[in-house]
DNA sequence: TCGGTTTCCAAG
DNA sequence: CATCGCTTGGAAACCGA
């Protein structure tokens, strides 16, 4: 099947964008002529329920049994399709609903996914690829035909030509893949002249006998193991010599073959060394133990809960809220069974108890501390120690870690366990659940952080598990960074890595000193830091210390615990009985990697590796990957924690702000994922607001189930098991406006298609970020991609709403659609006898709106395939990468080079309030964080500091959405805003609109192999009289679309815009193109109604000016019709156009 | 070969 | 009952042209 869908998806491909068009419609179209019949048997999908469950529809009997009339209608309006077995195998399948009443089914989801999923097999795509194949071959053939032709008439001397026909590769099947010299067209005609056939899509049936490839990625060296695979030169050569060549001279695949390896070893990580740890040391522990473990672990566990209350020294008031909130938590439980991700609070929960979130805020919070304290210094005294600093000299790093940090604090609050002799670990649960921090009792037994707790108790039965007591740790890191931040001065560089670790430079600190000297001191040091923080949090913490980042996490590993270790000599020897894994950078991965192409099953020392040559390791990781390794395992480490002071976003400004829950990810309708894809997008939203950035790129990553893995993985609410999906979007302006990013989420979700019960884990990241401050800078020029945003997103809002709320009004469509079809087949066939008067509305179906109906019923596999294509060529209308890129006039400047979205003029008092509400509702967990915390260091940011300003900042299209009118009106009003959109916009719209039509004239002579130009040129043949030669109809409407939305508030098209227009479509009908004159046409009416229908709920006086624009539209087009009706009566042909 | 996107890995 | 498997960044792999 995966063969398949790589077919399907280079089939796809293989069309243009009209084609493509054409198909997806076809899909929908229960008699489409034009179209290889394959499709139209595809359109039983639109009797799926999928449309409504996609919708988050809650299906009403009446509903289902009015598609379950269209289902018939079709079939029998299409009995006499030639491909009608298909067709009868595809009622038989048709779910008959035994209990209709039931509104939501489950099961339904996978029932449909299977039948659907085999029914498409391959038989519609196989039949297809046959007739194209077939067609292709034709071509071929004429072009032979053509070529001896043209030798004839030309008198062409044949010496001059290395291409002469002959029958070199008559026995051979060849296929192009990837990107090759000579160029694929060029092969193609080579290979035809000389005898040979050649194939565009390799599906199993026509198997090609060769594979023409420059390059083959692994993945494909397996795929096409099976075949002949040469480089392109062998083409050129056999024509050169005249007969055919040993192929395997030419081979491109060496017979090594590394792939295999390491997709095993892929598969083996993960869960599988959570559930059986195969660890050095004791393992040898019998069941018989399993009793008294139970007691052992009993008895510390009632321990937390007693000692709860002393935590509460800070903000009563957020713990009795917590407390109650709790309680209510408690209540639902007990209620509801469980709580996953379906709760609304159930993400502030998460949180809250997320030792993993923790970490990563903690982290995140040091680091813009100290970007800012970088910036302070910096503007402070321009000559900085830090610049007088000696490069050459050798530098000397420290780096300080609690010891078993978790494991040591939560142990403080219960004194009478013994840190140095119980053995301890901190963790939530009893069984699957990780274990976040051990003591070093509980390591020499082989417990280790990240281990689960049945395994730990396999190594260390006794082991005793305590609470989680974050306040706590956030306190203990404090008093660690607040006392070093007393040696700043002394300190190069403090470099905080994580909530219980520093890197310092201490190159400064030591200058002067001789190496006994300067043993003595560093020890001095050390046991000096040791003991005050000691003294402090009653923690203890190790450092290492050494002459890079690299020998100095090596030290801290033979300092641990509580004790410190100066790495200074013989170094290169000291470090060879390091493992592996002890290096930086160095994990499970590569450490299996490494193990099997040591054949030593045991653990890998640094020794180990000393063997392989640096080119060796480069070819098995990869460039940087290789290098570090064979750098590490000698001691060299160029990692530098110096800050380039002239730049230090550069190395500490975030480039990403993400949101991950791969936890309690259990869903089973649409309705659940969206919303909380809109609960993560607000999340994300807050956190952006914090930050005071925006960001431009939009990932999604899924879990989902993999395929062998258990659907109740062993670790409740836990993800298990899973294979993952990314799909990201360039939203084409910065964004941080929860609405925008939540209406792409889910648009993105529904294009990766995982089955909502599949899912397991959900992320989203947000990249290219931007300073909101910049933005603001360049607002007042830039509105209108705001502005287009803005429509984006309602137009995408109105769909889900559409379909949510309004199912009257979704079930006219439904029923419609078999007129719908006639009025678009008419239109690809012209024929006068099959036109009918349409009623208005159908006649203003386009492919970008009856199809997504369609589209979201499609079986799940086709609709990815889709909208991938779709989406790859930029097509899909929530992916308004080009649209933004074309209409932004600014972009590629290098001072305002951050176009301008969201932003208001501030003069509008309401605003900041309406932020502030916004924001308090979006953010609890992060702001009680904040509140919680007893850090000093909560003063106001330094005005140097561009963050921050969190009021202002959030101007952005959701809350303009929900503005008191009076206030949009006056935005909307603002005269100066439209002559910008004028002045800026409109101009280069129409300039693109113009070279569109130059390019679209381009294109008619490239579109196809440059044979078939050249046979079109001569014999201006019927081959493509079915087919729509100009390039891009989507791309045109795309730019419609965004001429229109933005003219409207202006009163109407400018005139000039419009005679573009005019021109263009004179041009199509010269080209005897009325199809497309008629589907722009009609795409324009529609997106006239659609904006008119956007702009219904607003207030009078915005109102009549929409409807202006909405009116000069209709009679600027006029004109146009005009000469469409013209040229239809010119061919006899009768138009319905009003 | 190049640039954009997806996948993988690592760390705390 | 359980359990709270995040977040960021770098690098490799992939892919299309
Ligand atoms: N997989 C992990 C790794 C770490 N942590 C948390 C608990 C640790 O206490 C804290 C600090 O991580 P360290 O790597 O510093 O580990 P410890 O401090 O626990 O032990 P060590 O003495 O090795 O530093 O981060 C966690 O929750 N899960
Ligand atoms: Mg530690
Ligand atoms: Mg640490």
């Amino acid at each position: 099947m995966g063969n398949d869908r790589d077919q399907y998806s280079s089939f796809l491909r293989s069309l243009d964008n009209s084609e493509l068009i054409q198909y997806i419609n076809s899909l929908s179209q229960s008699q489409s002529s034009q179209l290889p019949p394959v499709l139209a048997s595809s359109r039983q999908q639109i009797i799926g329920p999928t449309t409504l469950e996609s919708e988050g529809i809650t299906s009403t009997p009446i509903k289902r049994s009015n598609h379950k009339r269209d289902t018939s209608q079709n079939a029998s309006l299409i009995s006499s399709d030639p491909f009608n077995d298909d067709l009868d195998e595809n009622d038989i399948s048709v779910r008959v609903p035994a209990n209709e009443d039931e509104p939501e089914e489950e099961d339904n989801e996978d029932e449909k996914d299977n039948t659907v999923g085999s029914l498409h097999g391959f038989g519609d795509y196989a039949t297809y690829f046959h007739n194209k194949h077939l067609k292709q071959q034709k071509l071929d053939q004429e072009y032979i035909n053509w070529d001896a032709e043209r030798r004839k008439t030309l008198n062409l001397s044949t010496t001059s030509n290395t291409v002469l026909s002959s029958t070199i590769f008559e026995s051979c099947i060849i296929f192009v893949n990837g990107h090759t010299n000579p160029s694929i067209n060029e092969i193609h005609r080579l290979v035809i002249l000389n005898g040979g056939k050649f194939i565009s899509y390799l599906t199993k049936k026509s198997a090609a006998t060769h594979i023409i490839c420059s390059r083959l990625t692994p993945r494909k060296k397996i795929e096409f193991r099976n075949y002949k695979i040469v480089k392109p030169e062998w083409i050129v050569d056999c024509i050169n010599q005249g007969k055919l060549l040993d192929w395997k001279l030419y081979r491109i695949i060496e017979d090594i073959d590394y792939g295999q390896k390491r997709l095993n070893f892929n598969n083996n990580d993960d869960d599988d060394s959570n559930d059986d740890p195969i660890l050095p040391g004791q393992q040898v522990v019998n069941d018989s133990d399993s009793d008294e473990v139970d007691e052992n672990q009993m008895l510390p566990l009632t321990q937390p809960d007693e000692e709860k209350e002393p935590n509460s020294q800070f903000s009563l008031q957020d713990i009795n809220e917590e407390e109650q909130k709790d309680m209510e938590k408690v209540f639902e439980n007990s209620n509801s069974k469980s709580v996953d991700a379906k709760h609304p609070d159930f993400l502030k929960h998460f949180f809250a108890n997320s030792r993993l979130h923790h970490l990563s805020v903690w982290k995140a919070d040091l680091r813009l501390k100290f970007l800012r304290k970088i910036i302070k210094d910096q503007s402070n005294s321009m000559t900085s120690k830090h610049n007088t600093k000696k490069n050459n000299k050798r530098s000397i790093i420290m780096h300080i870690d609690f010891d078993c940090f978790f494991a040591t604090a939560s142990c403080l609050n219960h004194p009478k366990l013994d840190i140095n002799k119980d053995p301890i670990a901190v963790t939530h649960g009893l069984r699957t659940s990780d274990i976040a921090s051990c003591n070093y009792v509980a390591r020499k037994f082989g417990v280790k952080n990240g281990m689960w707790v049945t395994g730990a108790l396999k190594l260390c039965p006794n082991l005793i598990k305590l609470d989680y007591d974050f306040v706590n740790y956030e306190k203990y890191s404090n008093e660690f960074y607040n006392y070093l931040s007393t040696y700043n001065d002394k300190f190069d560089t403090i470099f905080p890595v994580s909530i219980d670790e520093v890197l310092v430079d201490i190159t400064s600190y030591c200058e002067d000193h001789d190496d006994d000297d300067l043993q003595t001191l560093i020890a001095d040091l050390c046991t000096t830091i040791r003991r005050d923080i000691f003294q402090l949090t009653k923690c203890t913490v190790s450092i290492g210390v050494s002459y890079n980042v690299l020998l100095a996490k090596l030290a801290i590993k033979k300092a641990k615990p509580d004790g410190y270790y100066f790495l200074h000599d013989n170094i290169e020897e000291s470090i060879k009985s390091f493992s592996i894994k002890d290096l930086p950078g160095i994990g499970g991965s590569i450490m299996e990697k490494l193990s099997t192409m040591l054949q030593k099953s045991d653990r890998i020392l640094i020794e180990d590796i000393l063997s392989f040559s640096k080119s060796r390791l480069i070819t098995e990781f990869g460039d940087k990957t290789g290098t570090k390794l064979y750098q590490f395992a000698r001691g060299i480490d160029d990692t530098s924690i110096q800050i380039d002071y002239s730049n230090p976003e550069a190395v500490l400004g975030r480039k990403s702000v993400s949101v991950d829950v791969n936890y309690g990810i259990r869903f089973e309708t649409f309705d659940h994922v969206d919303d909380f894809l809109m609960r993560l997008a607000k999340e994300l939203y807050s956190r952006l607001v914090s930050l005071g950035i925006c960001g431009t790129n939009i990932t999604l990553r899924l879990a989902r189930r993999a395929p062998n893995a258990p659907v109740y993985p062993p670790k409740y609410l836990g993800m298990g098991y899973c294979t993952y999906v990314n799909k990201s979007s360039r939203l084409g302006v910065p964004t941080n406006d929860w609405g925008v990013i939540g209406s792409e989420l889910k648009a993105l979700f529904r294009m990766v298609t995982v089955p909502v019960h599949e899912l397991r884990g959900v992320s989203v990241t947000l990249t290219k970020l931007q300073d909101i401050e910049g933005l603001k800078n360049s607002n007042r020029q830039m509105r209108l991609p705001f502005n287009q945003i803005k429509l984006d997103d309602q137009k995408q809002n109105q769909r889900q709403e559409f379909s949510k709320v309004e199912k009257v009004k979704i079930q006219p469509i439904t029923k419609l659609s078999p007129t719908k079809n006639t009025a678009t087949t008419t239109l690809f066939n012209l024929s006068p006898s099959k036109r009918q008067k349409q009623p208005k509305v159908s006649f203003l179906e386009d492919v970008n709106n009856i199809d997504w109906e369609v589209f979201d019923s499609l079986p799940l596999s086709l609709k990815q395939e889709i909208k991938q294509e779709l989406q790859s060529r930029g097509l899909v209308s929530y992916s308004p990468v080009k649209k933004s890129r074309s209409s932004s006039p600014i972009k590629g400047n290098g001072i305002t080079k951050a176009y301008m979205q969201q932003l208001l003029p501030s003069q509008l008092g309401a605003a900041p309030k309406y932020v502030r509400v916004i924001d308090k509702g979006v953010s609890p967990t992060r702001k009680r964080l904040k509140l919680k915390s007893p850090s000093p260091q909560k003063d106001p940011p330094p005005k140097q500091v561009s963050f921050q300003d969190e009021s202002e900042g959030s101007y952005d299209s959701s809350i303009l959405r929900e503005l008191p009118s009076s206030i949009r009106e006056d935005v909307l009003k603002d005269l100066e805003y439209k002559k910008k959109i004028k002045k800026f916009d409109l101009k280069p719209l129409r300039q693109k609109f113009n070279t569109k039509i130059e390019k679209s004239e381009v294109k008619i002579k490239s579109i196809n192999f440059e044979f078939i130009k050249q046979c079109k040129s001569i014999n201006p043949s019927p081959i493509f009289i079915n087919q729509d030669p100009i390039t891009n109809i989507i791309e045109i409407k795309r730019d419609l679309k965004s001429w229109i939305q933005t003219s409207i508030p202006q009163q109407g098209p400018h005139e000039e815009d419009i005679n573009a227009l005019k021109e263009y479509i004179m041009l199509l009908l010269d080209q005897k193109n009325l199809t497309k004159c008629l589907i722009l046409l009609e795409y324009i009416e529609r997106v006239l109604i659609a904006e008119n229908i956007n702009f219904e709920v607003n207030d009078s006086v915005e109102r009549s000016s929409i409807e202006e624009g909405i009116k000069d539209w209709y009679t600027s087009l006029l004109p146009i019709k005009h000469v469409i009706i013209q040229y239809s009566k010119d061919n006899n042909l009768q138009e319905t156009l009003q």
